[in-house]
DNA sequence: CTAATTAAGTCAAGCGAATTGACTTAATGC
DNA sequence: GCATTAAGTCAATTCGCTTGACTTAATTAG
């Protein structure tokens, strides 16, 4: 009866697992190259044309690619490309924020097919949960007006929220501590009767990026985004990591200082929270972003006083990420207006020398990613996704049936 | 003749692949675990008991594994345990610092069993290089008194150096800047006729940890190495991290604040350099460690105040590392003497209040980790042994076949 | 002491997915 | 018009895990 082996060990592997990394293998090239035939396959997989065949055809008939018109490109037969079925699969994401949530359905590829919101009452999740549950049964209502076989085809809701998760009470009103304590992912997966997963907003903002934006394709990146906090999405190795709880990358509460009078949380320094203290904004005001946006282009001398003091602290970030992930590119995204963004990166140049300051660089160092209020709730969905068709290790591995 | 497709993919797999995943996760559960039965092994990694017979069976006919005593534990057949043989596998590691190099061979499990050192000319590496391949083909020779097989068991050269690697030009003293130039790699490799592979030297130290130390099996930990310089090794999912450019980790560089007077490096607070700085000691002395064991003993005043500062700021690194992070735990380990590193330990705590205050840990956040001045060579020759043996996905992707 | 039970491990046939090599199809280039 | 090149198929093979029955060897119940 003892419920746990004490014995560790990763598993092990057969000839489905084979099958299902292949299967993934080849999802993942369609989307990072567009459309590709099966001898381009075959050379890029590194697999053999006959089991490139097999392997499209079984996936041509679940639905997930389709044959495009042969092209000729010089000698030899002509190649029929295959490409993506966008119809082959949906995935449900949410966006829970302090006094907002936001919902999408998403296809394969991650376009946005329905999308609703709602306002949310920042300290009763039980009443919130209601309110969650009818936005996405409404997003789900509307997907099935596209697609007959989205229900068929759904597989998974994906919650992005803000973290950090799992620690001690806190009454930080920064955080959401009513929040933090409900039962969330029971009840939703409850409600919804869908595989549940959660992220935080900034590994959320990642995804996004990773699908539709700046770090397509890139395996090293790291993502800060700015919003009601700050965080951080980690991309390492082409996966996103997410820490031994699922933490990783709160970056909001790191020490600008060892100690003394400078040791503030980045996050009471460049966040919009800050800067909605700072301006004295209600962050629960309708029109919130549009009061920022008039306050960035009249140039507001308050406005500008806080992204240059922003932006001297994100510089640093910057450079701190840089000397600790070493990645390829770091992108900037925020839940702020696209001007106040932009501005927040043009403040940040020049950036602080930096370990990244190589010779032959492929990305800049500092991007703006994007600044679409959406796309967190884009990102929270391309997680379930990602877990069903992306070529992941743990994909491979077999996985432990339930006992009897 | 394109060299390069311009198509991204991952590579795919087949049985090969498999089988040699399988093997790798026998060879990891009997390193976790001691030693296993077949039983135990097709329950921990999900195979059935046949394909672990099967994978057995070679293991032991590749000298890898060999049979204990069988065992008696209640009810039915008395269970025959397996456990890795020592002496399958050897690699040799090399930890190049700015004034010594030193050499061990290591057997698969670890164990040191020959080990030389040598000074080393700061700015010449092409005359270094000659003194290493001397000390390398030196433990090789001793190796190969210990075991006939050695040679045809050498799965590798591990190399650990301080890093930050392939930098624009730089002649700051803290690096070396003329080993940097040189190519060392190939040098190695065509002295040696191994495989080698390099890390910085406080990702080395985290493989020591890992294999022999307070790491050994955690999937989450990140490794404070206080060497000459100051640097974190990163195991994140179980495998080393080493970002984009195998500079991950490089904390030295980490600016202590935004800006203004407290804006150093931590490298120049919190590092031996600093240290032998503060003190006037001269690092090329060959008794330096029995003069810095001496100065805590003492608990000299100047010593006791170094402690203090570089504790101070520490304590701010490892609250940096839990935040961003999220780690099971956080080692310190140092080139230091033991009793030195552990004030340092000792005068860290009370550590800074962080996300890793959760109720329910398992590990401490901060350990001290070894301070065998060898550990760093020991990590760097696991690093082949982990490459050859470890169950990693990139071992079970089909390998680009040279082109003919 | 014997029989039932439990667990380790083997045997032999089966299966599934990639591989192999020959073959077909359909273009271009000379 | 023929040689060449490349995409893609066909059919047989291979390889490693799975399946289910079987053997072996211990403990426990009666």
């Amino acid at each position: 009866m003892d419920d746990i082996s004490p014995i560790r060990a990763k598993s092990g592997t057969n000839q489905e697992g084979t099958s299902a990394h292949n299967r993934r293998v080849m999802i993942e090239a369609l989307r990072l190259n567009g459309a590709l035939s099966r001898a381009d396959l075959a050379r890029a997989t590194q697999l053999t044309k006959q089991a490139v065949s097999n392997i499209i055809e079984d996936l041509e008939s679940d639905g997930l690619v389709v044959a495009l018109d042969a092209v000729r490109k010089g000698r030899g037969q002509p190649s029929t490309p295959y490409r993506l079925v966008p119809e082959g699969a949906f995935a449900i994401g949410l966006h829970i924020d302090r006094h907002l949530t936001r919902a999408v359905a998403v296809d394969l590829m991650g376009s946005v097919l329905a999308r609703a919101e709602a306002n949310l009452p920042f300290d009763e999740p039980s009443k919130g949960v209601e309110i969650i549950l009818e936005l996405i049964a409404g997003v789900r209502r509307d997907l099935a007006g596209i697609s007959v076989q989205s229900e068929k085809r759904l597989v998974g809701l994906g919650v992005a929220m803000p973290g950090p998760f799992g620690l001690k009470d806190s009454d930080d009103k920064w955080m959401m501590p009513a929040w933090q304590k409900f039962p969330l992912l029971e009840a939703l997966a409850k409600g919804t009767g869908l595989n549940v997963g959660l992220q935080n907003d900034a590994a959320a903002c990642a995804t996004a990026e990773r699908i539709v934006g700046a770090a397509h394709g890139v395996d090293h990146a790291v993502c800060l985004y700015v919003g009601y906090g700050i965080g951080a999405g980690l991309i390492l190795n082409g996966e996103l990591y997410s820490g031994g709880h699922g933490n990783a990358g709160e970056i909001g509460m790191a020490l600008l200082a060892p100690a003394g009078p400078g040791s503030t949380p980045l996050e009471h320094r460049a966040s919009l929270a800050s800067l909605y203290q700072h301006l004295d904004l209600n962050p629960a005001d309708s029109d919130i972003y549009e009061q920022m946006n008039a306050l960035v282009q009249a140039e507001d001398a308050k406005m500008m006083a806080w992204i240059d003091g922003a932006a001297h602290d994100l510089r640093w970030s910057v450079h701190l990420i840089e000397t600790i992930f070493d990645p390829q590119t770091v992108i900037l995204t925020s839940g702020a207006p696209e001007a106040l963004a932009r501005r927040l990166v043009e403040a940040m140049h020049p950036l602080l020398p930096s370990i990244a300051d190589r010779p032959a660089r492929m990305l800049p160092r500092l991007q703006l990613g994007t600044t679409d209020p959406w796309s967190i709730a884009l990102g929270a969905a391309a997680a379930p996704i990602s877990r069903a068709f992306d070529p992941l290790f743990s994909a491979i591995l077999k996985t432990r049936s339930a006992p009897a």
